[in-house]
DNA sequence: CAAAATTTTGACCGGTTGGACAAACGTTAG
DNA sequence: CTAACGTTTGTCCAACCGGTCAAAATTTTG
């Protein structure tokens, strides 16, 4: 019975989910070696034997935080129906995922500074639970093409596309921020974006004739 | 007289450019904070000490790396010109970058970690030389625009896409793989890539009538 | 060859980091 | 109140890391 989840005191929850938080913050911007327990710690307004107490190492609290972002990361492709209008679908799977790299940036970081080091600790769920959801999104990608409602491509690389132009707003913030300068970087930046993803995904670069 | 460039010897030029190699391997695969100067040493088949002879300290070795990058970075940027057909400038940029990520997957890492990490480093590049060149581009794609060359849309936007799903073949190579699996995920991929991007910018995926 | 200059090495140092531990402190239930 | 349990802190440690230094080994030059 009970096997799997320790049963937890308030204080526990309220104090591992301060720590989740300030983890994020940290290992988001600096990386997971870049990162020290005590940056972490600091953040969440405790000492460092403190922190320990809730997490006996430095990779517990690294592999908790993965194992959340990976739920809601994929939450977006999940919903990507055969129901509905096909054009209509892949717009608003654009539009999601372009919401959550400005609402979760932190997540987004999380996760590329991970896949760019090799995902030495999620490789598992790449090959598997992730491969697994692609095909099932690229076989339904194609059953659109099969009934012309969208153009022939590679399912995979269409799904590549999606996720790099999305979260390119993430990861390479600042670089955008710099770029785009003062007037053209502020908030209204995503919505640009927006406009012009659907416009690119729609009808491509050839003029309209 | 002879201000900037120091003299070296035969050795000194090659024990320099070994260590350089080293570092971009072990730099770009860890992270500055991540990779240690034994790390690069041993890579490059020398001593600590040994090492330091050559760059005093291990951010001069990461400087000097990231100067090098950032030209051969931006060349096929700069070589958009306003002479020729826009669309093929383009479709030929898009397809320069995609060689770039095939052939320098260790450079574009390189890069994405140190944006990743907030662009501590070459912030000012970023604001100077960078923005004003994307600037001067996005002029030219305006231009081309107007005469009715191309669809209107967002020139910077359209460069943001065109640098992340290339990049993203080089910097989530390693999740590319895995979602491909081991057939599809061959030599073949960046071919394949090639073609559907081409498609995306073009006609984007509305179905042909 | 021999002196001068360059390159390589081993030993060492101070600061940081992940983590252990016992003692002190606080909270809660009988 | 008090015993049991949960929480917090200060102290400490061993490993690691960036970097120094003087001496030894090697290469270059006259």
């Amino acid at each position: 019975m009970e096997g799997s989840a320790p049963r937890r005191t308030r204080i526990q929850q309220e104090k591992r989910e301060l720590i989740l938080e300030a983890a994020l913050e940290v290992f988001s911007a600096n990386g997971f070696r870049g990162s020290t327990i005590d940056q972490i710690a600091e953040a969440a307004g405790m000492s460092k034997p403190n922190l320990l107490y809730y997490f006996r190492r430095k990779e517990d609290i690294h592999e908790t935080l993965m194992q959340r972002l990976l739920d809601t990361w994929l939450a977006p492709l999940r919903e990507l129906d055969d129901i509905g209008d096909p054009m209509t679908e892949l717009r608003s799977y654009i539009r999601r995922k372009l919401e959550m790299a400005r609402d979760f940036p932190r997540e987004s970081r999380l996760f590329a500074n991970e896949i760019l080091q090799g995902a030495p600790r999620i490789m598992p769920m790449l090959e598997g639970e992730l491969k697994t959801l692609v095909e099932e999104k690229a076989a339904v990608i194609k059953g659109w093409m099969r009934a012309g409602k969208i153009a022939r491509t590679d399912p995979w690389h269409l799904i590549f596309s999606i996720w790099a132009t999305t979260q390119h707003y993430a990861d390479f913030d600042v670089q955008v921020r710099a770029v785009l300068g003062p007037d053209r970087g502020g908030d209204g930046r995503f919505e640009d974006a927006a406009r012009f993803l659907e416009q690119l995904f729609l009808d491509g670069l050839k003029p309209k004739v």
